[in-house]
DNA sequence: GTCTATACTTCGATAGAC
DNA sequence: GTCTATCGAAGTATAGAC
């Protein structure tokens, strides 16, 4: 018997609007600016409104998250069919946009359990389909798992770019562009086609 | 002509314990949950005397930063000084408190330019130190500088450690154990003083 | 679906007594 | 150095009219 009150269908026009208004603010001013007022305020409505079609706040962000979900995977299944995948891949994580919020998500994650779920199972299913994509690549080129698994290129990709633009957003700089050159080179070896030739690690552990 | 109202001194214990309240609930709830009267009632004092320390709550969070930056470049030199620096360095940045409340700065800098200053700051010094040492520690071995320039190394440590350890809090788990194991390998390698047989790449670019 | 009205909470910040 | 008292702004959320 939980809750009498109304809620919005998610076709509306007008939630849509509200999200939109939630994201910029999101993005400009981090997640702490993401009331009920100042969302209605940026789309031209009523706070109440933002009640009516998000039971509370948090439903808000939910919504949120799955929308941009949504969005990423419709992405990453272009990115994978793509001709230079790992370019791509490298790309679409070093959109300062997209890292801003992945901040803001993370952070809000860090103390909201549901949301912090949501963010999880999210993220890993990118990883996935980006882990699939690698491994057909370095397996067509003859590279062997042992040496780099496909799903620490993954990680060390989206990793590393989100790390770079986030530095960069504070005004950091160095090894920057040391950094940009040394992922340059590799990638292209990588999506060259051409065979690492460093040797296999001789220990044995993993 | 600023400001006619009194400011507690930096040596006050009182100050002190609310900085350790700040902290702690920065991690715990977020910066978002670091209001006067949230500290105030974590240290068991009066909310005004947040305002007697700090003119502004957005001052408090510098002297959290910088307090924190004291204690950090303090570790620091014992790590570059330690027997096993680049071990010691990834399990520096591996501490998933610190890793928590670096995330929270990283939002909180995000939209506030004064303090994302401030961060930035005290990172670049950070990295600096950590880039000597490398530079030191690749030399000895015969590591060319063109084919893994050191600040490319501590970004590349640093930044991926923090990565995992964010990862984890959202309970991501996917591709961690892989990328530990390769990270073991290469540090192991690089503070064995073996030298990586990888040749030189045979672009010249940068 | 959107509005008015409203209840209640928490916030930052200051003035001035002790 | 710490207290009482107090301001005005902003927050979440709900009830009920239109």
């Amino acid at each position: 018997m939980a809750s009498p009150r109304r809620i919005g269908v998610e076709s509306s026009a007008t939630r849509s609007a509200l999200l939109d208004a939630a994201e910029q603010i999101m993005m400009e001013e981090g997640y702490a600016a993401v009331s009920s007022r100042r969302v209605a305020s940026r789309a031209g409505l009523k706070p109440q409104l933002v009640h009516y079609y998000f039971r509370a706040m948090d439903d808000l962000f939910l919504a949120l998250i799955r929308r941009g979900a949504e969005r990423s995977v419709e992405q990453m299944s272009r990115i994978v069919g793509s001709k230079q995948p790992l370019r791509a891949l490298w790309e679409f994580s070093s959109r300062p946009e997209a890292a801003r919020l992945a901040i803001e998500y993370v952070a809000l994650a860090n103390h909201r359990k549901a949301i912090g779920a949501e963010m999880a199972r999210h993220a890993e299913q990118l990883r996935q389909l980006e882990t699939a994509m690698i491994a057909g690549l370095l397996s067509r080129q003859g590279l062997a798992a042992g040496e780099l698994p496909p799903v620490s290129l993954a990680l060390l990709i989206s990793g590393l770019s989100r790390v770079l633009v986030m530095e960069s957003a504070l005004g950091m700089r160095s090894g920057h562009a040391e950094t940009l050159a040394l992922v340059e080179r590799h990638l292209g070896q990588l999506e060259a086609g051409r065979v690492s030739d460093r040797k296999p690690p001789e220990s044995r552990q993993n």
